[in-house]
DNA sequence: CTGAAAGCGCTTACAG
DNA sequence: CTGAAAGCGCTTACAG
């Protein structure tokens, strides 16, 4: 095996192994290799077994695509691959395209101009037939370098101002910061802490205002030392916690604008010796499949990540077939989960 | 711009929009329109604003590969894509790939033969360059197919007999199975219960077997009766801790052969009101990233998921350019991370 | 079951 | 900056 992986390396630098060389090889027509290529049934067994011998030898690749038979492929692009997010995505995604067999390309390019840039010159080259851009935000420039292209974008919870005209699927992340909220005051909350996600987001911005309209029509002040800042990882719900806690008069519920920095805020709430949710409820949002493990189980605002990688994948697949799309704006439903995170206060 | 969409299937249906039919339509040579499209520079302004609008408009898209800049392609398959396991892998593969300019393409198969079938014929379409199996049993034919199609195929954190040739990249299932339970035994525990893994599986098989050589080697009884069954996911360490804990003589300690069976775990023990580490100590496999944030921290047996990732990567491209490849078998080291759901014996 | 011929979509020198 | 010509890798009727 080694060794024949060693020749079949050598030959490969020989000379180009096309259909054509193969066929002098096999001492047989170009047509012929074609179809044992293409897998057809009409080849005689043995001219086929030489044939698919050499094929395996010369590590033949085919080098063109059939007429019609493009390389059906779709882009996913995030910033980074580092959370339980986005393999959420990735598999609504990857079923659609999936059953319409479409292979999903999945990327990283971490903010930086560089890997963009590589990723800008793959798509060209591999030809992908759509691009599902997940919070985004592509600079101006590579943006309109897809346009030109021509290759139908769709973004999935859209990080800022609507990239060009591109399609956007995001969550009801106002209505889930409401209900969140007002699931707190139900329960007799008055003083309600929020932990907010990264500024420049787009959907942190909707959470921060579906808290606040919840104690508005609630008729609760909004207090600005309630709302502290942080960044949807672990870390920043511990220290934002740790600073609610602090205050004169600390809230008795925290709502956290990710399940992240909801498991951190409890962190931070135990190493204090407070109870959840005996002493202070928390509530995150996500629902992340692992809150449902979590100690306590956490409530949280469900967001249909799954589905919106499906919705996407299927609108990006109906551009590329040049349909139209039925709104160039989707909004699926959050929804509140309440476990074991939230009761009433505790006086 | 819905219009404009619209207008473009329309005219797509029509005819086939190749770059002949751009020219002709531009009034320009087919080269002119090449070069374009391929973003070359020596093409004057004005010329490739008509031939970028025509091809906008029309939705070109490039029908065959120049010869060299095949669509650099790598497929990495799963079962499924629904553990926090899977993400890890992908990031591994990807920034390899990336980096070389290659596409991850991502899929899951689901143990289905339909599935698997319909994802070879996507495959071959794509001319991936590469395959990266991860646990996954594909059906012998199928991996005849593969072979025959001479695509180079690394299995990652191989399931059963090694399929084929293929090389494989695996981590220490055995040492890390070994000094978790060396890890309890140091602590003072006598008596160490196991949640075993799916037995079709290498690795949990490996587990197993680590974890009974250092009960060996310290002198300590095997009994059947620690030994209960799991599949990995919550629901079965769940109830296999339960199983342990209604024992006549139940377990100082619990060994789950991995971190989802070990937050299960402590989910049974919590309801029975015990604390860890206090009342019984826990440890986990894999270090997902979440286990450092559990309550309480997972003390675990860390899997380098994304490193095999990256290894596997590397091995499918160096084969694809049909390179030596240094060993056929790979296991990366695994490594025990002790943090607080492990302490000494009440007693 | 097989090959000679025609054709397809695209690119690469080459000449102007 | 542009096009006529040659070429490439592959496939599809068509004839035997």
């Amino acid at each position: 095996m080694r060794t024949e992986r060693g020749r079949r390396g050598a030959m490969a630098a020989e000379r180009k192994v096309t259909i054509t060389a193969i066929a002098r090889e096999a001492g047989v027509s170009v047509p012929t290799v074609s179809r044992v290529v293409n897998g057809r049934s009409d080849v005689a067994p043995e001219t086929r077994a030489k044939v698919e011998e050499l094929l395996r030898q010369y590590g033949y690749r085919r080098r063109t695509h059939a007429p019609g038979d493009r390389a059906a492929l779709l882009d996913l692009v995030f910033n980074d691959l580092d959370s339980p997010w986005a393999v959420e995505i990735i598999r609504g995604v990857e079923e659609v395209a999936h059953s319409s067999g479409i292979g999903t390309v999945v990327s990283a390019i971490h903010d930086r101009a560089g890997a963009a840039r590589q990723w800008m010159t793959n798509l060209r080259a591999r030809a992908s037939d759509g691009v599902i851009l997940v919070t985004s935000v592509l600079e101006p420039l590579l943006h309109n370098e897809l346009h030109r292209l021509g290759v139908p974008i769709v973004v999935v919870d859209p990080a800022g101002a609507p990239a060009l005209s591109a399609p956007t699927v995001g969550a009801t992340n106002w209505a889930g910061g409401l209900a969140a909220t007002e699931h707190l005051i139900q329960l007799g909350h008055r003083r309600i802490g929020f932990i907010a996600g990264p500024p420049r987001l787009l959907c942190s911005r909707a959470r921060l205002d579906g808290y606040r309209a919840a104690l508005e029509s609630a008729g609760l002040p909004l207090d600005e030392e309630l709302e502290v800042p942080g960044d949807f990882y672990h870390e920043s719900g511990f220290h934002g916690c740790r600073q609610l806690m602090r205050l004169t008069d600390p809230p008795t519920a925290v709502f956290a604008a990710s399940d992240q920095m909801a498991m951190g805020a409890i962190e931070a709430l135990r190493q204090r010796g407070l109870r959840v949710p005996q002493d202070i409820s928390v509530v995150g949002f996500d629902d992340l499949p692992e809150m449902r493990w979590s100690a306590p189980p956490l409530t949280t605002v469900r967001q249909p990540l799954a589905e919106m990688g499906k919705v996407a994948a299927r609108t990006v697949l109906r551009q590329a077939r040049g349909e139209e799309i039925d709104s160039p704006r989707v909004e699926l439903a959050t929804e509140l989960v309440v476990r074991a995170s939230t009761a009433a206060p505790a006086r």
